[in-house]
DNA sequence: TTATTAATTGTCCAAAAAACACTTATTAAA
DNA sequence: TTTAATAAGTGTTTTTTGGACAATTAATAA
């Protein structure tokens, strides 16, 4: 096989900032690393790449490999190159953030690491410049959230009003008016209200939910304006 | 110095996708490849990361390379991975888009590469996935034109609102209503009328605007909503 | 029966966005 | 000099959206 000459080859991580929610605020999943350098300190999920491995791929699989679920949503967030980012060797880091329901992590799936949920408000100090990515990704998730429906990837089939307005509120970090905030909910037509209800949370309990699928996907990438009418923009 | 062992080390490349506008329509800075592979196809500027660069200084070095520029808007885009893009040697490909006062760059400021710029509607075959680069450079500007005044990068210190207005147009392939278009721009305070028109393209004369530079640099991540109030959120 | 708790629901007002058409400045041609 | 042509500039009305605001309801526990 012919070969570029005389260039640097480098090594290529993908690390995973993945979120979840309990009900309570939204949540990331970290790992204590096992051996070799920085022994005990807590990271972000990630590995190199394969030899015949593409990104989708390689994030897949690690992502599969700490939490054992498969089709998630995940999505590139950067690429972070800084030289001195890795202190053993030169690593560019190809960052993945995935939005999980949480309720479908089993913990201990994966013996190999000691993984925690950390509220996101309160996330130890992490190794490298892995900080910097979390950083990065909540700010991503705000922003796509404020747009896009993404938010649902986190929430069980069935949930609640309440529920989601927890959700968000803890996205934000603030509080929403529930009467705006339902009514704005329900005007995307995303939503069909369910007969039962979820009564843990309170005497009256309140009606779940479930995502109407096709619009859902559908509308995934609607969005708002600076434009007219960005929606239909051919 | 300690390395990782028996993890694949792999080429990576930066590719920027550069933008201009001629006053007319959006355009491409494309070059023709010169020697090696794919002689004489055209493809985006690009090179491999030197062994103690990092993304931004590399991104950089790369425009400069070509247009002459420094300091030019240019932003993270995408990282490409697939394992066969380059049929070469596998290479990822971390890519840069970039906006450039298509005035200030010089034709034949570097004789090493025949660079042309293409109409965005008129882009010829390119290498590679080099196609897929455009296009996803072409959908995030639209997306963060929609959101985000950076569409100034593309304009000389001094426009007119009907250039502007063009401008827009070519990136949303769509026709506004030049009053509300008007109203809308003017209403972000970002824009200052000087006392002098242009008269090349019309009789009558269009008014120039400035940039407000400290109001532009403040509200330059300033955004909109399906969150209430999300230019309060903490 | 009453108290408590959280869910649910509606109205009004303000601001923003979109639809819509005429007037003006200038130059070139009649 | 008048007229025609061209593109710039400007205002009003209506509709839609967003946000402020508080009373009622369902269920359980005291």
């Amino acid at each position: 096989m012919v070969r570029y000459h005389k260039q640097t080859r480098i090594l290529v991580a993908i690390d995973c900032i993945i979120f979840g929610f309990d009900g309570d605020e939204l949540k990331l999943l970290l790992i204590q690393r096992g051996l070799e350098y920085e022994k005990g300190k807590w990271s972000l999920m990630g590995g190199f790449i394969q030899k015949n491995e593409d990104f989708e791929t390689g994030s897949n699989r690690i992502l599969k490999e700490l939490t054992g679920l498969d089709g998630v949503f995940m999505e590139q967030l950067y690429t972070f190159g800084k030289t001195t980012r890795d202190p053993i060797e030169r690593t560019i880091s190809v960052t993945y953030y995935a939005l999980i329901d949480i309720n479908k992590y089993k913990k201990r799936i994966n013996e190999d690491y000691h993984a925690e949920w950390f509220p996101i408000k309160n996330v130890p100090k992490l190794i490298f410049d892995h900080e910097e990515m979390v950083e990065m990704a909540k700010q991503k998730l705000r922003y796509k959230a404020a747009f896009h429906p993404i938010i649902f990837e986190l929430l069980p089939e069935k949930f609640t009003l309440p529920q989601l307005q927890c959700l968000y509120e803890s996205i934000y970090d603030t509080k929403f008016d529930k009467r705006n905030f339902s009514r704005k909910l329900q005007s995307t037509k995303l939503l069909v209200k369910q007969k039962d209800k979820e009564k843990e949370f309170s005497k009256k309990g309140a009606y779940y939910f479930k995502l109407h699928k096709k619009r859902y996907t559908t509308n995934f990438n609607a969005f708002l304006n600076l434009v007219p009418n960005p929606n239909n923009i051919k």
